[in-house]
DNA sequence: TGCCGGTTAAC
DNA sequence: TTAACCGGC
């Protein structure tokens, strides 16, 4: 049968995937499965908006082996899936007028830019007679869905994880569908390779397989891995970023490779029905993630101002030569060094050290959090749209039940507690792995035959110190202390 | 999900 | 001399 003869009841669903790469727990996948329909799943790489390429470079190099991965699997239902590039609404009409679709389905995504295409492209679709069904899943509950008593938005986390306990047991994960009817006939898709997502010189993304396997597949064998292993000590090894007691599940989560809901039962029933205080400490950080598109919904301008507009006076310095010192992780202060190679090697970071970093870039080189920001969303794997600026604007002091801005990490201090022996700095800043425990949060402060003996000449093998914190702390307390005190 | 400096109390 | 505590940033 050709498309042209193929008569109305076999007209294809377009199942659009955008960051929900998975078949698991994906309702807009069911419904294409249970329509009865051939379905033809798609995937459109979108042009940049506001000057901002939706994805970073480190999540390009993940989107290219996700996109692989999900063909595969979708190869394993009998199907397939077909790339294009452009502007949505043009690439879904010339599909449709390919395909002969009448019906589009797919799961909301929860950014500012994403909801106004969603909302355009389902807008006019319908206009022309087009059935477009979307549906959740991203998010374990609606952003809208918590309102304070006076019906407002949430502004501190306390209340809203206590809304969220109290609102009942997100939606239990769905189960991936075992077979799509494919259609009649394929549309022509691009090929991976011509996307070009992938470096090619310099391959900076050279280690990145050691760390991580994209898909949905890894997804699910990493919170295997998670649930039988490191969540028994996730409350207190979380902190210590040289021990391996993070799910290192955000990557997936970012790109929808894995489902929220699917993680957050995945954590019952490990001891009994009560979850401990590792499963509540770990679920927390999954309503973190909530509560960063709950301040993403209501404040769509969040990667941009200040939630708290009392911080747009800001006197921050730019620094070209610094903030370049802090991206390569040479500011002569181990734990925030170390923290910065993590993210070029790996493209991830662990959390106790992204606040370190932070706080050093924001507090003691005084360089606007945007900037951060704009550096954490090109090089990490997990760059979220919510978690990323929300995180950065907490830091900063100027976001949503933000840490105080007097809250200011010493990086000497912070090393030490989180990373006593050092191990994690002697993994990335290799040139002080063999300096004393005693000083290897502060080789600045080590004796001369210290320094010899591990083979380090300060300022030629590792830098000194590009601030002291002690000045660069009482700095930023006045910078902060010359604000227009209104709260 | 701080740090600092001052005070106090025990030795 | 040091640990514990506290207020201020």
């Amino acid at each position: 049968m050709t498309m042209t003869t193929s008569k109305k009841g076999q007209n294809p669903v377009l199942l659009w995937f955008r960051k929900d790469l998975r078949l698991d727990d994906n309702h807009a996948l069911q419904a294409a499965a249970t329509s009865g329909r051939p379905v033809v799943p798609i995937y459109i790489r979108e042009p940049e908006v506001d000057g901002n390429g939706p994805l970073g470079a480190a999540q390009e190099w993940w989107l290219h082996h996700s996109l692989a991965a999900l063909q595969k699997a979708l190869g394993t239902l009998n199907s397939g899936l077909i790339l294009r590039q452009g502007d949505p609404l043009a690439v879904l009409e010339k599909l449709i007028a390919e395909t002969g679709a009448e019906t589009i389905v797919w799961n909301r995504r929860y950014d500012p830019a994403g909801i106004a295409v969603d909302t355009q492209v389902k807008k006019i679709l319908r206009d022309n007679g087009i059935e477009a069904n979307s549906f959740a899943g991203q998010l374990l509950h609606e952003p809208t869905r918590l309102r304070t008593g006076a019906g407002g938005h949430y502004k501190t986390y306390t209340p809203f994880w206590r809304a969220f306990e109290q609102s009942g047991e997100p939606p239990f994960p769905i189960e991936a569908p075992e077979k799509l009817l494919a259609p009649n006939h394929w549309p022509k898709s691009d090929t991976l390779a011509s996307w070009s997502l992938l470096p090619i010189r310099p391959n900076w993304a050279s280690e990145f397989p050691d760390t991580w396997t994209p898909g949905e597949a890894a997804a699910l064998e990493k919170l295997k891995d998670f649930i039988d292993g490191a969540l028994d000590d996730y409350a207190v090894g979380r902190d210590f970023p040289d021990t391996p007691a993070t799910s290192l599940l955000s990557p997936h989560l970012a790109l929808g490779e894995i489902s929220p809901a699917r993680i957050w039962h995945a954590t019952r029933g490990l001891s009994g029905k009560i979850p401990t205080d590792d499963i509540i400490r770990f679920r927390k950080e999954l309503v973190w993630r909530e509560f960063c598109y709950h301040q993403l919904f209501h404040f769509p301008k969040l990667r941009t101002a200040n939630w708290n507009d009392r911080y747009d006076d800001f006197p921050w310095l730019s620094d070209a030569r610094r903030l370049k010192s802090w991206q390569r992780g040479q500011t002569g202060y181990p734990i925030v060094d170390a923290g910065m190679r993590q993210l070029w090697r790996h493209g991830w970071m662990h959390n106790r050290v992204r606040m370190i970093a932070a706080s050093f870039l924001i507090k003691d080189l005084l360089i606007d959090w945007r900037e951060g920001e704009a550096w954490f969303r090109d090089t990490l794997v997990d760059a979220d749209p919510a978690a990323n600026t929300a995180n950065w604007q907490w830091v900063a002091g100027s976001g949503a039940d933000a840490s105080p801005f007097f809250r200011i990490f010493n990086p000497v201090l912070q090393g030490e507690k989180f990373d006593p022996d050092g191990g994690y700095v002697r993994t990335f800043v290799p040139e002080l792995s063999k300096l004393d425990s005693k000083y290897i949060h502060r080789p600045f402060e080590a004796p001369d035959d210290v320094l010899r003996r591990a083979g380090i000449e300060l300022g030629k093998h590792y830098p000194r110190p590009i601030v002291d914190h002690a000045v660069a702390r009482q700095r930023a307390l006045a910078a902060h202390a010359s604000l227009k005190n209104d709260g």
